[in-house]
DNA sequence: ATACAAATAGCACGACCGGTCGTTAAATGT
DNA sequence: ACATTTAACGACCGGTCGTGCTATTTGTAT
């Protein structure tokens, strides 16, 4: 029947849970097979039996790792009504994923994307649709905030947009680099300066 | 005498050159000591002579890196005078230096610290210590402007110096994902409007 | 021309990589 | 109870990695 599977996916899902983890921190490609079953106490052979490839894994780990980030930061972020509220509840969601260390390594869109940039490939597309996907919601939020009437009209919104997710993986490459948390201080106050200077008089 | 290691000082220049070129789109760690020494046309035990470890190879890397970095954007930027034009020359060396391509993959040390922010050792912190050297000599440039009357006081230097960085960063990243040159665009019009409206009224 | 030291090449090593194989043990269907 | 499918295993393959050790070439001073 359909729990017939219930024992392998399981597995399947403890493999790209811990895929997804740690890739965040040291890189796709460093994760190997052999690193990644004796982590989990399995042997290799079994685990590959679950993806037909390296990359196949790679890309299953990348879904992996969107469906946590949909649930941490898109989800809790959209939860706000629309509005600059909803802008500045997905900035905060974000942030909050960022600092929480859903993923050790800090957000894993933009390690994985640093690390396939310039190297073609399924993987690659696969992390860039993503990241457009929420620069585009990013955009959209502040278009719905614009309809009403709380973030004034002239400002452009994609390119609004593109300044606060630079804010926000700025404060997730610097929450990398430097101790405590100066990062998201400065990540918080710039984002919360920004939007109150387009925000509509009312 | 002191000419006598002249031939093998131009190959280990070569050999530097090119692995800091390779290393910005492909990572310090998959340029392999085979593929520098192949594409360089020398045998690998040969290339392998110049440097005792792959490690002191990175840290070689790394310094030729920021030696370009340094004459590449530093040199350009401070021959600004001091004032807000310094500030908006560091900002407009690095986009130009990201634009015209000196490394093939964007900035060498973004490539780089993303790759080794969660891995301990000498490589990250020679990495870290090169950009915050950076985000000082940002900083620095506006705290001038401020003393030279061309910046509000009341603006907090290192605030915007990271905020500036953030964009540049930015675009840095936007660069190697998105076609065209929309992401200069938008870094120097976002820039743009953040220096003007912390410039102080003649 | 010869001697000498620096620069480079040749070669082999152990470790690890992704991947394939046949096999075993457990769960499931009848 | 038995037959079949599934999950996991251990051994192994060819290849590449970084890294030593030794030979050979090459440039220069005498």
């Amino acid at each position: 029947m359909d729990r017939r599977r219930l024992r392998g996916e399981r597995t399947r899902q403890a493999i790209l849970s811990h895929a997804a983890r740690l890739a965040s921190a040291e890189g796709l490609e460093a994760v190997s097979l052999q690193r990644l079953a004796g982590d989990l106490g399995i042997s290799k052979s079994g685990l590959f039996a679950h993806f037909g490839s390296k990359e196949e894994l790679q890309l299953a780990t990348v879904e992996e790792a969107a469906w946590v980030f949909t649930l941490e930061v898109l989800k809790p972020g959209l939860s706000e009504p629309a509005g600059v509220g909803r802008v500045a509840g997905l900035c905060e969601a974000f942030l909050s994923y960022v600092e929480r260390r859903v993923f050790p390594g800090g957000c894993f869109f933009e390690a994985a994307v640093a690390e396939f940039d310039s190297r073609p490939g399924p993987v690659r597309d696969s992390v860039v649709e993503k990241r457009r996907y929420w620069a585009a919601s990013l955009a959209r939020a502040i278009r719905e905030a614009q309809t009403a009437g709380q973030i004034v009209p002239e400002v452009d919104a994609d390119q609004l947009a593109w300044e606060l997710n630079c804010l926000l993986i700025g404060a997730n490459n610097s929450s990398v680099t430097d101790p405590g948390d100066v990062a998201f201080q400065r990540a918080r106050r710039s984002i919360r300066d920004r939007l109150q200077a387009v925000a509509a008089k009312p």
